[in-house]
DNA sequence: TGTACATCAGTGAACGCGCGTTCACTGATGTAC
DNA sequence: TGTACATCAGTGAACGCGCGTTCACTGATGTAC
């Protein structure tokens, strides 16, 4: 169903501009995390692969575009890495896992590589409205693919526990990270780990799975 | 103490400077919490006050020394509502109406006059050092108000707690905001109020009332 | 009571800078013949 | 195999704008005499 009908003309190799917009994603989504969505320009965006900025307009019709596809890119990255630490131990741990690795000081150190809520949710709510639908869709989804560990009466049960769990686990987050003294928030998620995990425990172990 | 003995020349009335500083520091609280701090200027700012640009520099040596002065005016504000929300209701409900009162539409709605967390937290992190620190006092004191509804063993296990509550009702709320979908939006606040004000309950409560 | 002077909160032009966006262009490539 | 041409990802000057900050100033007032 793409384009791939006319390929023909192309300076480089057959797909090197969807691999340029792919970088330029992935480059904003760490950038926006690390200084908020108006924190970096899309001059300094393009500079950092080595572009100039001129060229952005060739990806996205406006900045608005870019921060919707990284907002979605974010979600997706985060999904993937809540997953591989539940998938990493056996039924009944898997909320623990997935606690204890959000709450690390690993990912409070990691912002560009981190969960987009602590960094980002505070500015989504003065987005334009087309950032803050692709923004929305994108919470669904991560809850969506976090339900399956929680515990619930059903799916959409599920769903908002999740939710609920990792906008909990985001507020705890985001003041580790504000904090100004590095033992205070230490102790942040550490009070964090103990009160969520224990809140929530894994499907499988409540089911007696 | 203060700078009252060269009371001499004066255009207005003897405090009007300190009038005006007090009517900055509110607008500019106002304004953060709408806007994220950089989401207006000094311009903008002192237009709203009837004042041109220029003046600022006659109250603050920067606007990151703005920021300072807001934020601790923030917590201030809003731990002052807090106690009043517990103060209105017997003792062994105070959280459960801090909770319904923090989780509210109301609050939702009125970002202006909120918590500076869900609004302002995730920026915290990226500003400077003099406001780090202004923020991380203010959110300690914020904590120490907040801590004489909380159960616990001992003074600090009291404060952490309420550093723990607010954290998880600042995630909920900051999702609560930025969602697209008001019905969405409503059942964050929902979900979270009965999480919340069951995980934690009054310090009176606990020990018997 | 009347005049000269000092005070100082606030004014507004000016500064250098970075922002998002537009647009005529360049130049390396694949294709047609 | 060799030449002319079309393609289009990326270039970079230019736009209008708002930002934080500086600074010489203004003008209403209180004080001194």
């Amino acid at each position: 169903m793409y384009d791939v009908h006319h390929i023909n003309a192309m300076r480089y190799s057959r797909d090197h501009k969807k691999q340029t917009h792919t970088r330029l994603v992935k480059k904003a989504a760490e950038q926006f995390r690390r200084r908020g969505v108006q924190g970096i320009g899309i001059a300094k965006l393009m500079s950092q692969l080595g572009l100039t900025h001129g060229g952005f307009y060739a990806h996205f019709r406006n900045k608005d575009e870019l921060i919707s596809a990284a907002t979605r890119q974010m979600f997706e990255e985060a999904a993937a890495r809540m997953e591989a630490a539940a998938e990493k131990v056996p039924e009944g741990g898997k909320v623990a896992a997935i606690v204890n690795y959000y709450l690390s000081a690993g990912h409070r150190d990691s912002v560009t590589q981190g969960c987009m809520l602590p960094a980002l949710a505070g500015e989504m709510s003065r987005q334009p409205g087309a950032v803050r639908k692709a923004y929305t869709q994108g919470l669904s989804a991560y809850a969506a693919r976090i339900s399956k560990y929680m515990r619930g009466a059903g799916e959409e049960d599920r769903r908002n526990q999740a939710r609920l769990l990792f906008a909990g686990m985001a507020g705890s987050m985001m003041l580790a990270r504000s904090v100004d003294d590095p033992a205070m928030s230490d102790e942040i998620l550490r009070q964090a780990r103990e009160f969520y995990s224990s809140a929530f425990q894994s499907r499988e172990t409540a089911a007696g799975g």
